[in-house]
DNA sequence: CGCTGCCCTGGCCACCCGGCCAGTTTCCGG
DNA sequence: CCGGAAACTGGCCGGGTGGCCAGGGCAGCG
């Protein structure tokens, strides 16, 4: 009593692999109540190639540094983050040092760029 | 002769949604050849909650500036950029200067953000 | 032929950034 | 009680960054 009435979830598929993404549009497209996007239209959700969430190597960040990160994505100064949290610009430059060393990045734009790759923020 | 050796695949679900994720789960759940991931497990694909192809408004960059940008991304100092293109670092500084313009960005760092977020680069 | 856009270069300067030194407090675990 | 880690602060300084000024060449277009 609920099956009939729900409408069609509309899927992207964003597949580099041409075998892979042939072989799923094969099988999706025989389930009822699914339908593959038309070109140009919005979907409801997409399919991507590979697993997100595999990130071996979790990088321990204390909690003052992922504010510091936060801000810094944001493309904040160590002046505006400063402000921001409530703290010296000093203290902002000493852990924006420590992010620079755990992270492997040469500077703070270096720095954001790693942790967005390594899914420990988002943009 | 190729549909039977052809191993599942294995999907993931990262959808925020809980009423959409649940239709999917069920709809995908009874598709042969196809099997949701199991916790912990490297999945083949991902099904995502929205659709990465809506970005209204391209950004009209120039060659050299998509040039400049990919090097930023890379944590490159102007210095650095200006080696690797062949340029003076002055001209490095205008490009910059462009893309802080047109990327409505207050510094590097943010202008890579930003070109991340609207998909003008891949991290 | 002018106009426009892109690319390139120089100098100058205020400010920011990152790395170095030094110190403080708090809290948690051995 | 005595580390150790985390957070916080200060001064100093070389080099990087971004904004301003000024030019130049070279392509395409009306």
């Amino acid at each position: 009593m609920s099956e009939d009435n729900a409408p069609e979830i509309v899927l992207a598929l964003e597949i580099d692999d041409p075998a892979l993404a042939d072989r799923l549009a094969k099988l999706l497209g025989n389930v009822a109540g699914l339908r593959l996007v038309a070109p140009g239209e919005a979907a409801a959700a997409t399919i991507v190639a590979r697993d997100p969430r595999i990130m071996p190597g979790e990088i321990a960040l204390t909690q003052r540094e992922l504010d510091v990160l936060a801000l810094m994505a944001e493309g904040a100064s160590n002046k505006m983050i400063a402000r921001q949290l409530g703290i010296s610009v000093h203290t902002v430059k000493f852990h924006v040092g420590s992010l620079l060393d755990k992270l492997d990045a040469t500077g703070r734009t270096d720095a954001v760029a790693h942790a967005a790759r390594r899914g420990v923020i988002e943009l």
